[in-house]
RNA sequence: GUUUCGGUAGCUCAGCUGGAUAGAGCAACGCCCUUCUAAGGCGUCGGCCGGGGGUUCGAAUCCCUCCCGGAAUGCCA
């Protein structure tokens, strides 16, 4: 029996305990929480005090009333007790405890896989920068969070789609050509202005130059200069950003071109369906979609006066397309600046056929970077930048990850450059890496005093201390932490289970000496160990940090 | 002005579907390696949980209100 199933079988008995004192009462909510303090059991029941006032009663004495008439016999209790004011604890039998052990080494990393998705398609969409320079800091955290809940979702059973939607259409696209344009002809000995809104970043340099390396002079007096460079410009740019998300260990399914809506006609049907189906009017020479009937503060412009798009209007084709593709559910991850953006898109969504709710945006709030105790200010427009590739160059993919994936997605984050980038031993990454390997090398240690470690025991009969039974409580609570990340879309819940795992298998490990001349109750601890350590490998696994077996 | 996110230890942040003495890391101080990795453990120090009201047996958590900070408020993307 899983231990869902027994927490199950526990409220029942209390209401039946309830009922038989004549306690219970339609809609009564029994709930069973688990205590921070483990002294206060494994699990605990706050019902007295809910009866109190309507039984007119003391909670104590309603509590010591319950507890004279919980029959503990078939639901593994081993102890119930009250505490003040009125709690009721629920000690478990340190046998059923112990399952759980089995049940992770026999599933091994395929443990704790969840069914909470069930046949869902989910479509998250994360990044999605439009390819006109390098990834920042900002963008970081952004694949961070995306990539971390997608592992997490998956792993809760929804059927993940990672997609990264490619702007590379636009005005933004024809700057970046011109850019890279004039960047180019400078190379080639021709001063050259750069233009208004051009970015100027070093990676267009370095991008201009690869065309000349590669080309000569050959586009300094050439027509198709032009459109040269706004169609290799791009896909360069984007291989540089793809290689970086990458080596930060984020991948995505599908890579969405902007370009093919409109080569599918797709934004213009769009526009068309919304004018067919009465959501738009005309106004001053715009056309303008009734957003405000749906929630929104006002009205918004989809066909400028000038006949041009604005960007909500490819992005409405675009989240129409996803709904054909057939999602059951669509979560885009944007930054904190485009929480405006929110209302009109899920109100187009809605006119295209979307169901209301189907699509989810998660804001991440900025991070703001300090350095010599001044806020940096990240534009790529100026190029300057502290970018992804200098972060995972300088301080490293883990440390980065499981700093991102620490705080929730809606806090503002403050980053002290000067402590990421000096200060990385004091990173919490290492303290639960370490716990992995830690364990691999006790695993080391055993193999060569001649412990069968392949054949670990199924039954315990040696394990009794405090320290193993706290490791053994959170092992069984993995799979609760996996659900409220994926509930809540948190990825930082993981993380901090991760925290408190590490923490009480350092704990256990200071406290006793795990390979000792008790051969049995060095299996049995084995056995706990190696559920320890595949436990830590998934979780840090959902959160894109690596377990290394040595440190 | 409006919308939105935040305000918890010296710093960076958890805790927020109400529960038991408010937690972690870093910083400061003190102990613990003849034994499986001391990137560790144990302990001390440190909090009007932004202020004020309210609901409740019980509030960091829920409601109201005020104050402070970030972001957004384009026929830019």
């Amino acid at each position: 029996m899983k231990l869902q199933e027994l927490k199950l079988k526990i409220k029942d008995e209390f209401k039946n305990t309830l009922i038989e004192l004549g306690y219970f009462e339609e809609g009564l909510q029994i709930e069973l929480e688990s205590p921070k303090d483990k002294s206060n059991g494994d699990y605990s029941s706050n019902i007295a005090m809910k009866l109190a006032r309507i039984a007119r009663k003391a909670p104590f004495k309603i509590a010591e009333e319950i507890v004279e008439k919980f029959d503990k016999t078939e639901v593994f209790v081993s102890e119930i007790k009250v505490a003040n004011p009125g709690f009721i604890n629920i000690y478990l039998d340190k046998a059923f405890l112990t399952e759980i052990i089995n049940d992770i080494n026999s599933q091994g990393e395929e443990y704790g896989t969840l069914d909470l998705g069930k046949g869902e398609r989910l479509n998250i969409e994360y990044v999605s920068v439009n390819p006109t320079g390098s990834l920042h800091i900002g963008h970081a955290r952004g694949a961070s969070a995306g990539d971390s809940l997608s592992r997490i979702m998956k792993k809760a059973g929804y059927d993940v789609t990672r997609e990264y939607y490619v702007n590379d259409a636009g005005n933004q696209i024809n700057n970046l050509a011109l850019s890279i344009q004039a960047r180019y002809l400078e190379i080639c000995g021709i001063p050259t202005e750069m233009p208004k809104d051009g970015y100027h970043g070093p990676e267009i340099i370095e991008s201009a130059k690869r065309f000349f390396d590669e080309f000569g002079t050959k586009f300094v007096n050439n027509k198709n200069a032009f459109e040269f460079f706004k169609e290799n410009g791009v896909q360069n740019l984007l291989n540089e950003l793809i290689k970086d998300l990458k080596d930060f260990g984020v991948e995505f399914d599908v890579w969405f071109s902007e370009k093919t809506l409109y080569e599918n006609n797709l934004v213009a049907k769009t526009v068309e369906f919304l004018k067919e189906n009465n959501f738009t009017y005309e106004f001053e020479g715009a056309l303008w979609l009734k957003t405000s009937n749906y929630n929104d503060e006002k009205d918004r412009v989809i066909v400028k006066s000038d006949g041009t798009y604005t960007y909500v209007t490819p992005d409405i084709a675009y989240h129409k397309n996803k709904l054909e593709r057939g999602y059951t559910m669509l979560i885009d991850i944007l930054g904190g600046d485009h929480h405006g953006y929110i209302d009109r898109i899920t109100a187009a969504l809605e006119m295209v056929g979307g169901k209301s709710g189907i699509l989810e945006i998660e804001i991440l709030q900025m991070v703001k970077v300090l350095q010599n105790g001044e806020e940096v200010k990240m534009s790529k427009r100026s190029g300057k930048a502290i970018t992804l590739r200098d972060l995972i160059d300088e301080v490293g993919v883990d440390p980065i990850r499981y700093f991102f994936a620490m705080r929730s997605l809606n806090t503002h984050m403050d980053l002290d450059l000067d402590l990421a980038l000096k200060q990385t031993n004091e990173n919490p990454v290492y303290y639960v890496q370490y716990a992995h390997a830690r364990i691999n090398s006790i695993f080391n240690t055993a193999k060569s005093k001649g412990f069968n470690v392949d054949d670990l025991p199924t039954t315990f009969t040696t394990l009794s201390s405090d320290k193993a039974f706290e490791l053994i409580s959170l092992l069984a609570n993995f799979e609760d932490a996996l659900r409220q990340s994926a509930i809540q879309r948190a990825p930082h819940k993981v993380t901090n289970y991760i925290n408190s795992l590490a923490s009480a298998f350092h704990s256990f490990y200071n406290d006793e000496q795990v390979i000792t001349a008790d051969h049995t109750n060095t299996m049995e601890r084995l056995a706990l160990l190696k559920a320890t350590k595949t436990i830590l490998k998934i979780a840090l696994n959902l959160v894109g940090v690596s377990a290394p077996n040595k440190m």
